[in-house]
DNA sequence: GTCATGCTTAGCCATATGACTAAGTAACGC
DNA sequence: GCGTTACTTAGTCATATGGCTAAGCATGAC
């Protein structure tokens, strides 16, 4: 019950920066080429490159390349591993929630201190 | 449609790291004092106390002081902003999923050549 | 052919991260 | 009071990350 460690890290790395966030939220809408994806950023096109070759590791995007555009698209399959590993984990913390309650409770109050 | 980015860089940030998911794992088990999270690590105190730090700065743990000893215990409700990104991320991603499905397939076909 | 477009590569820089040692402080336990 | 225990703080170090500029290299349009 704890065999869920595949490839969570470069995920929860993907998903950690705000400008990656924004840009799967643009793929959202549909593939889009790079430079489209770049002028909302505001960043230089090798910055924008790179965060998406995280992604891309991450296998939260496909590109291909037609020509001299490149194309990315997002890879909905890659949230399986993150919703697995998050629904085990709350399984897990919300047992435990009643003995905890009391716990948090006493935390909170020496916190105040 | 994109008002979920409260908090969620620390919180996928501190996700990211294996060290830091075992901990949380153990302490679903659990609150437990830092050197009882330590020594399963085989890292040097101050190590554990900085991952224990980004945890907590996530909102992911909360401790407490009791004599010398320091507390660890989860909080559960920290999982719920990211949840919540997922629900909202996957049902827009598989709404296109129809229209990706071609896509992603012609991006395989070209990646092989 | 020539030039603009759209990436790509290479390399630099500042800051952040993860790990350490060494030394400090604040309870216990006797 | 004195040593041990459990953190804590301070400071160092190597590597990673996120950003840039400057060139380079195909492709598509004339």
């Amino acid at each position: 019950m704890a065999k869920h460690d595949p490839d969570l890290s470069p995920l929860f790395h993907a998903l950690a920066d705000p400008t990656r966030r924004s840009m799967l939220t643009r793929l959202a809408a549909g593939p889009a080429p790079v430079t489209e994806l770049a002028s909302p950023t505001g960043l230089a096109l090798p910055t924008v490159m790179r965060h998406l070759s995280v992604l891309e590791v991450a296998g939260l995007i496909a590109t291909s390349k037609d020509g001299r555009v490149r194309t990315c698209a997002i890879v909905p399959e890659a949230l399986a591993p993150m919703q697995s590993w998050l629904d085990e984990q709350r399984l897990i913390w919300e047992s435990r929630l009643d003995r905890l309650d009391d716990y948090v409770k006493t935390i909170m109050k020496e916190r105040e201190r």
